[in-house]
DNA sequence: CGCCAGGACGCCC
DNA sequence: GGGCGTCATGGC
């Protein structure tokens, strides 16, 4: 990844980042592609510190309105610019379906976001479509003041008061993960750094936290690469593909893998609908 | 209208 | 330990 400061914005070239197939893949629902002079730009946040990034050619973007600071220490982690995806993909296409789900949807980068934000968008996942998730955590963050309510925010409400949020059976599993999380019977940056199935025992002491949500916790919100949601897709592929386990030379990166192969999976379905 | 959504829980055997 | 009905809501 090169960059520059170009007035008040930051110029970045990296070839391996698409917008589309990054921000709008189902890890992160917060970002909103908005009308602009640009192809393709997004606002958003990490935490609280919004962003609005363009898109302006295949490996060209302008980080608005962002300080050099700010954009080394909080957006070069959030898009993991440090790790490098040409060398992943490398090294995931021996393997010949690995192979074409990289070169299908290349620009996939696993985004680093928090570990509590992601906690509560998968709880409310489950079991649920995209749109739907995305209106439900846009609820949330418009009553907070367009930003993401702390756990001890949150921990104030319970079931009946979350009613305006219309997530459903969903809403005691929201107030649990909150109230555990507060309190202290979660402490999320100590499950980060657990081996990792006592992370996932540990996530799952939260309500509505089953198999799938604590995996997609440990990925997208603690950077453990090597945990791997598998969902209806990603069993098709398994099934499909894989008959004799997921190849050994990529478990350390079998999250990242599974972004890929999600993506892949769904177009060559589509395809042929 | 019925089907399904990047599931988890509770109960059954 | 696996199988299955149930859980709200809304897009299609």
């Amino acid at each position: 990844m090169d960059y520059r400061v170009q007035g008040n914005d930051i110029i970045v070239y990296e070839p391996d980042l698409d917008l589309d197939e990054t921000l709008d893949c189902g890890q992160a629902f917060r970002w909103k592609k908005i009308a602009s002079d640009h192809d393709c730009t997004y606002v958003g946040s990490f935490v609280n510190d919004k962003l609005m990034v363009s898109q302006t050619e295949k490996g060209n973007f302008i980080f608005h309105n962002t300080d050099e600071n700010d954009f080394i220490s909080k957006w070069i982690k959030y898009f993991d610019f440090e790790t490098d995806y040409s060398e992943l993909k490398r090294c995931f296409s021996e393997d010949e379906t690995l192979s074409k789900a990289c070169s299908f949807a290349g620009g996939i980068r696993l985004l680093r976001q928090d570990s509590w934000e992601c906690l509560i968008s998968f709880i409310i996942s489950q079991n649920n479509n995209i749109p739907r998730i995305k209106g439900i955590i846009d609820r949330l963050c418009e009553h907070y003041h367009s930003k993401f309510p702390s756990c001890e925010q949150l921990s104030q409400e319970n079931e009946d008061s979350l009613a305006y949020l219309r997530s459903g059976f969903r809403a005691k599993y929201i107030a649990d993960a909150a109230s555990k999380t507060a309190d202290g019977t979660a402490k999320l940056r100590e499950i980060a750094a657990m081996p990792i199935d006592e992370a996932r025992a540990a996530l799952k002491q939260i309500k509505g936290v089953g198999p799938k949500v604590a995996e997609c916790v440990l990925l997208y919100g603690m950077y453990r690469t090597e945990a791997f949601p598998i969902d209806v897709w990603i069993k098709r592929v398994l099934a499909q593909y894989y008959p004799d386990g997921f190849p050994e030379f990529a478990r350390e990166n079998a999250g990242i893998a599974q972004q890929y192969l999600f993506h892949y999976i769904r177009s060559i379905t589509k395809q042929s609908e």
